[in-house]
DNA sequence: CGAGCATTTGAAAGCTGTCAATTCCGGTGG
DNA sequence: CCACCGGAATTGACAGCTTTCAAATGCTCG
């Protein structure tokens, strides 16, 4: 069950500053363009906001008036029930879109984004969208791509879900995540930052917090993997990704041209 | 279990038309410009088809060269594991769209497309895809719009998968697809069709046939609906919602500005 | 050092799956 | 018009994976 949340803290307001600082390459929506379109910069200019861990972003059912791109932290998108259940659809890492909804104007946020880790984000306000797209296509097509890509790794997650054993599941929310944070940096390391709590998990992928505790264990004993303590390491990814059902040869995520 | 895929039979070309003979409005990609952009109905043409139940539109790791919207008919969306566990993550009605992922001319599709009835498709080739939104940027937000809304109804789902009950979970998808189907045909039926099996309804929601079949008589008794024979009534809508844990106040699916 | 959250672990209950057999039903051929 | 056929729907018994409930231990931060 999801423990209880955190009331939302407010913004705290960054340098006032375009994209162009962004430090993630090829995933952002906002960044590429900066440079080729000043003149866009200018009219859209974009806010940089820094929020500390265990703060929401937004929550379901508001009116954010904003967009973002998470520049830096981990953040958790989730959904609940009136009871408490809650079910964690995504991990966004640094380049991932936040807050989208088809008619901002219109529609309330249908989840909640908390972050995981102090986070730092650039803040689009939703107003612009409409003309940005209009003014700017290839932009629209980035956004496109973004969400063919995360719509494919939540179909993937929902096969995990529906259909595989607790044991298959917890080795590929470890193995995607780990591979998603090492192609964002642009890493190979054997050992990544996994700021997320084993209750986190369960609701990513649908167990509880004990039995993901029971089936970590299992996995740690097969060897090829260790998750404790805020940190994940895998040392052999062909192994998890065998036991994670995990088809390596075609990666979902890669950066979005 | 899913039952053995039927090999794909040739898809037979109907009439080369535009799309403003489509009878659906305000979902389909491609027909609500048409009046306006003749110049481009005329470049971008697109093809009809009619398929009949049971086949493929295309299968998983398949490169079709040609994007669908759907005009008539059901058709199932859905991920398949090499040892043939299986997971529907759309049904698709008319007005919906097929085939999309992020760059069609690198990625294979993530996803098989079977007719649950015979279909009549307009298809639109990937080339264009791109000049297209470059070319006409209401569609691309158009798309960006369709892709917000797929995108709310699949992480619903993978709510329901991960953290309801057996029960819960197919009231939802009865009362989902319900809706929805109501909405499309602009009726207000109590009796809709629903050619979906119980071993498709337990791969969409994460169950197994034999347990649908249970829940389903136990869903029967409580006298708010019906599901037989294809077809599928709904007579307490308040109480299936209730039951389902669904949210009337906030209806994901409406049509797409 | 204390408090609060996170992690572990054990035991038992319960929901859902598996296996198997039967019935129902729509479509086909005689 | 009727018997037959194959897929779909039902049903019973039982196994098993996950959850629930409780309690102990570990850890981090003020």
């Amino acid at each position: 069950m999801a423990s209880k949340l955190r009331s939302r803290l407010p913004v705290r307001e960054g340098n006032h500053t375009n994209c162009e600082s962004c430090p993630i390459r090829g995933n952002a929506l906002f960044e590429p363009v900066a440079k080729e379109h000043l003149d866009w910069t200018q009219q859209y200019r974009s806010t940089q906001y820094q929020i500390p861990a265990k703060t929401h972003i937004y929550r379901e059912g508001e009116h954010p008036q904003e967009l973002f791109t998470l520049f830096e932290g981990w953040v958790m998108i989730y959904k609940t029930l009136p009871d408490g259940r809650r079910q964690v659809s995504r991990i966004a890492l640094p380049g991932d879109f936040l807050g989208f909804r088809g008619r901002p104007d219109q529609e309330s946020i249908n989840h909640s984004a908390q972050a995981l880790t102090p986070v730092t984000l650039c803040a689009f306000p939703v107003d612009g969208i409409r003309q940005m797209f209009a003014t700017h296509p290839e932009l629209a097509e980035r956004m496109i791509n973004i969400h063919a890509r995360d719509m494919a790794l939540c179909q993937e997650y929902m096969m995990g879900i529906g259909r595989k054993s607790a044991e298959e599941r917890l080795a590929f929310l470890l193995l995607e995540v780990f591979l998603r944070y090492r192609e964002r940096t642009n890493s190979q390391a054997t050992t990544i930052p996994f700021p997320i709590t084993q209750e986190e998990m369960g609701d990513a992928v649908g167990l509880t917090m004990v039995h993901i505790n029971r089936t970590l264990k299992v996995l740690r004993k097969s060897g090829a993997l260790e998750c404790s303590s805020r940190q994940l390491s895998i040392f052999d990814i062909q192994k998890v990704a065998e036991i994670a059902q995990f088809d390596l040869s075609n990666r979902i995520d890669r950066h979005v041209a």
